[in-house]
DNA sequence: AAAACGGGGGT
DNA sequence: ACCCCAGTTTT
């Protein structure tokens, strides 16, 4: 009870003025909820602005298609958020009339909705008891009670969740989850957290046997893999080049590129020429080739590095139908991809 | 239980 | 180089 109260007393101190909490429409809630995941208010705002500008209520969402919903997305990453969005919206509508579920159970139903945004929605919007356990749940938690648990276990995963369950108000929900992430993200951070104005620094285990820094515990994961990306940017003399899809799963599911040969090692000028007959597309093609970026670009993805190169293709026929370069920019793309269509003079 | 899934920012 | 972010899904 006391924590409790302390928490959401600095909360209403200390809370930031976001657009998502000016309202509990269900809706825009979970667009906010969806588009936060394992991203920073930050970088998460303009594609909450955006989303709410184009898609003002769960029917224009589910009327979208998917390929105008993940242009919208780009740039934000883990693309399946955005294609899970989509599907969830034409669920809502067609199966439950556009009426969005109003509790932590039916919440979970919906594709990319899993324990801590049903937590979130049910209890913002429903006052449902359903306490949150995001990172900054975590971090506050192992700190306060100086829990040893690595929180991605699933040993991890039970106890915090147990005890945030315990420790929510169980009158003011909505208030307790709010406060408890904001006081994670603002003031319990990471890194150099604010303890010497911390309300809670009596009773912190951490803070008082000098263990901030260690907690919360984690479980290492595996380092990146290296990967060689070479992108064939096609251009004819009538202006147009070669995007593909990426239909299979994986990275950049259903966003486009430009046909890609991975190689197991970075390819010079002289490697990739000579293996060109070797790619069906350039096969019987008469072409000029031009290493665009002499070294690679390299594109960092928590699990992957990409070492990428652009090989620019002139040519006077495309191998198979392509899109003119103008129209370019309105394929969702990844990042990747997006940098260079901006640098490149087309 | 572990790996996959993006991109930006901090230290 | 390593860590973290209003996590979820697949393997």
């Amino acid at each position: 009870m006391i924590f409790s109260k302390t928490l959401t007393h600095w909360y209403s101190n200390n809370k930031r003025n976001l657009p998502w909490r000016e309202t509990k429409n269900p809706y825009y809630i979970w667009l906010s909820e969806i588009i936060l995941q394992q991203t920073q208010v930050k970088q998460g705002l303009p594609y909450y602005e955006a989303f709410v500008s184009n898609y003002p209520t769960v029917f224009d969402l589910a009327n979208a298609d998917e390929s105008d919903v993940l242009k919208l997305w780009q740039g934000l990453g883990y693309y399946s958020r955005a294609r899970n969005l989509h599907a969830s919206a034409k669920y809502v509508v067609s199966a439950l009339g556009g009426k969005f579920p109003d509790n932590y159970k039916d919440l979970l139903k919906l594709k990319g909705v899993g324990d801590y945004t049903a937590s979130a929605i049910a209890s913002i919007c429903f006052n449902e008891v359903a306490a949150v356990v995001d990172g900054n749940v975590y971090r506050v938690l192992s700190r306060y009670f100086g829990m040893d648990t690595p929180i991605n276990s699933s040993q991890g995963a039970k106890e915090f969740k147990s005890l945030a369950q315990e420790l929510i108000d169980k009158k003011e929900p909505a208030e307790f989850n709010q406060a408890i992430m904001e006081f994670g993200a603002t003031q319990c951070k990471p890194k150099n957290p604010y303890c010497n104005i911390c309300p809670f620094k009596d009773g912190c285990i951490a803070f008082n046997k000098n263990r901030i820094s260690e907690l919360p515990v984690k479980i290492k994961s595996a380092k990146a893999k290296k990967k060689y990306f070479n992108f064939l940017v096609f251009i004819s003399e009538d202006g147009k080049t070669i995007l593909e899809k990426r239909e299979r799963k994986g990275i950049w599911q259903n966003l486009y590129q430009f046909p890609l040969i991975e190689t197991s090692k970075s390819m010079t000028y002289k490697s990739f020429k000579e293996e060109a007959d070797n790619y069906s597309l350039l096969k019987d093609l008469n072409f000029e080739l031009v290493l665009y970026n002499k070294e690679d670009i390299v594109h960092k993805l928590s699990h992957q590095h990409l070492y990428t190169k652009f090989w620019v293709i002139n040519t006077n026929r495309l191998p198979i139908e392509g899109v003119s370069v103008e129209k370019i920019r309105d394929f969702a793309v990844p990042i990747l991809i997006g940098n260079f269509i901006e640098s490149f003079n087309f």
